[in-house]
RNA sequence: GGAGAGGUGGCCGAGCGGCUUAAGGCGACAGUUUGCUAAACUGUUGUACGGGGUAAACCUGUACCGGGGGUUCGAAUCCCCCCCUCUCCGCCA
């Protein structure tokens, strides 16, 4: 949620943020029905204090018939009062449901951009190693090794499903146990569990909804929502809470299995484990106090964090800067990490072999204003906090660069080094 | 899933149609007194959105007693729906 004050100040930033992300909101109209909206207001609370005034005196009034009078005459002011009032909240309403769209305007740094081909590469790093033998995709690398169970997933719960099978799941618990140990025990962060089946405040809140509605599943017996990311949980922990300065800032991490309807992506990336419907996550979020230095001083903290796990993995990846068309309603900056996955590699253009494995977002306080996370500065002033958030790993899809870069000529992988320790010492698949 | 009891300000707790601009207490803040602390006394004490004011101070309107509707001239109070908490029963990893 944009800052509607803000937005009446300064609308050009607003016009030009939707149109910088490609968002069609008519900023324009949104400001006409906020003067039609203050206007109905001001009439209804006029009106309402009139009423009011004269209520109160008939409470003083001890005759019955008096009182009688006076209540009729009162009675004429109340269906005036209740028109007022009816076109008020209409009017409020639609205000409400309009600003939920109003995107927040990306940062000046952010380049701006259609859409995701128009992102600019920050940095590359690592070797990609060169193979002395034809490499196999992780699909053919799993299944030889029968550590995955494609036909099993997808005859019980349809396309895009999966089972991961004795070391591959294995693999999948220690990567994500690696993150979130390094995160709880070297970096600090509190781990917590969070609930994935939510309701729709907490997809509102967080900015998931009403824009993204459709990636969602919706548990209509009870209208509960599956999250598609421990985001959801960790940002809304302290909703509708007012926290103290000094608690601040916060610093969460929970692992998640995190459900996405993919909507829209039929026939993209359909086989292997890259998009799928369920998959886990270690995810990251910081609460901080009201400040811009500091949001970006987290947001390029959490991206090292993942920059750092990758490193450890070994696993080349390149850091990209999202632009203005491809960060979305709620960020005001987004940078996506790419890990080198040789089997998407199409052996001319490098940027084909690079697929998004993390994303590191700030967003001020846009979701905070949604949520209604506010906490009181050292003058007792209330503010809204800001939010940001992180992937450290999500798995499977961080397997299939492990499998394709760690692959032997004989189909056997290599265990990560890393990894080792999570899966009782064991240095090899197959 | 069944039965019952509840949800009031930062906290406790009264109020059950108009003397409530929510009693009283606790806490917090300010002042007085005081060698210092404490105590005592006095005062202040929320949020959101508007209007006025050059800004702050301040003045003013509306709304808010879990949430949403309704009855009434007037609702914390009466009615309906929903949410949450607690107790008991049932079921259950």
């Amino acid at each position: 949620m944009v800052d509607l004050k803000d937005l009446r100040a300064d609308p050009d930033k607003y016009r030009k943020g939707a149109a910088d992300k490609n968002v069609g909101v008519d900023i324009d109209a949104i400001l006409d029905l906020d003067h039609r909206q203050r206007d109905s207001q001001q009439a209804f609370e006029t009106l309402k204090a009139e009423q009011n005034v004269a209520s109160q005196a008939i409470g003083k009034l001890k005759d019955p018939a008096e009182k009688k009078a006076a209540a009729a005459k009162v009675g004429e002011l109340k269906a005036r009062v209740q028109a007022a009032e009816e076109t008020a909240k209409q009017l409020t309403a639609e205000m409400t449901a309009l600003l939920l769209h109003v995107p927040q305007p990306a940062d000046a740094e952010v380049p701006v951009g259609r859409d995701a081909s128009q992102n600019v590469v920050a940095r590359h790093w690592g070797e990609k190693r060169s193979f002395d033998f034809k490499p196999r995709n992780h699909i053919e690398l799993a299944e030889k090794l029968g550590i995955v169970n494609f036909a099993a997933g997808v005859r019980q719960a349809g396309s895009r499903s999966y089972m991961l099978v004795g070391a591959l799941a294995e693999l999948h618990q220690a990567v994500l146990r690696y993150a979130m140990e390094t995160m709880a025990r070297v970096n600090g962060f509190t781990q917590v569990t969070v609930p994935v089946l939510v309701r729709e405040e907490a997809m509102l809140g967080t900015g998931f909804f009403p824009a993204g509605r459709e990636q969602a599943y919706h548990v209509t017996e009870d209208n509960l929502f599956l999250t598609g990311s421990a985001e959801v949980g960790l940002t809304a922990l302290h909703m509708a809470e007012t926290l103290d300065e000094s608690q601040l800032p916060l610093k969460y991490t929970a692992v998640s299995t995190c459900f996405r309807r993919e909507a829209g992506t039929y026939g993209k990336d359909t086989s292997g484990l890259y998009r799928v419907h369920q998959f886990d996550k270690v995810e990251q979020v910081v609460l901080c106090r009201n400040d811009v230095e500091e949001s970006r001083h987290w947001h390029m903290t959490m991206l090292g964090y993942s920059e750092n796990l990758l490193q450890a993995l070994k696993l080349p990846y390149r850091v990209i800067q999202c632009c203005t068309g491809d960060i979305g309603v709620k960020n005001a900056a987004m940078y996506d990490v790419e890990t080198w996955m040789p089997s998407r590699f199409d052996g001319k253009d490098d940027a084909t072999g690079y697929g998004e494995t993390h994303s590191a977002s700030r967003l001020y306080d846009f979701q905070a204003r949604r949520l209604n996370l506010r906490y009181k500065d050292k003058e007792g002033k209330l503010k809204f906090c800001h939010t940001l958030n992180n992937t450290v790993v999500a798995s499977p899809r961080i397997l299939i660069p492990i499998l394709e870069n760690y692959q032997n000529a004989d189909g056997t992988v290599t265990v990560p080094d890393v990894l080792r320790a999570y899966m009782n010492g064991r240095e090899q698949i197959g």
